[in-house]
DNA sequence: GCCAACGTTGGC
DNA sequence: GCCAACGTTGGC
């Protein structure tokens, strides 16, 4: 079992949004390194769901329900892939990026390193405590 | 609105 | 292959 964090404009699609889904593929990628997170998913990972930009917090979690296969947006032939991602649950307390950067256990996450990658790995650990932070 | 980070493009 | 220019993302 794997843990990850996906980033998403809450102006572009939401957690809300994808809560009314029951679950989206994760089309859009378009960055290599993005990418190959995607490629390393595995259906049952678990997955942070962030709002960027104007909410900046996790929101929720969510499960890998398909691994990568070519993403249906991207032309024919190129290497852009999607993953079938549904919701677990919401986080009873969104936890917000003041918080995450407000803990030292945090300091090693990947979405402070590398603030602009919208597919991001998370350690165990990360995943359990900012489950924890947000009321789970 | 500004700026830092960083990926991509294109000239050489 | 290097590097400057440029575009995009996302925090502040």
């Amino acid at each position: 079992m794997n843990y990850w964090l996906v980033k998403s404009e809450a102006e572009a699609y939401s957690w809300a949004q994808f809560l009314a889904d029951d679950g989206t593929d994760w089309t859009g990628v378009r960055n290599y390194q993005a990418r190959n997170n995607l490629n390393a998913m595995r259906p049952g990972d678990q997955v942070l769901f962030y709002h960027s930009m104007t909410e900046k917090a996790v929101v929720g979690v969510a499960e890998v329900a398909a691994p990568a296969a070519p993403d249906a947006t991207a032309e024919a032939g190129s290497p852009w892939v999607a993953v079938a991602l549904r919701p677990v649950q919401a986080l009873p307390r969104p936890v917000p990026l003041a918080a995450i950067k407000a803990d030292e256990r945090l300091a090693d996450l990947a979405l402070l390193r590398q603030s602009r990658l919208s597919v991001l790995p998370l350690r165990p650990d990360e995943f359990a405590l900012i489950a924890q932070l947000g009321g789970l």
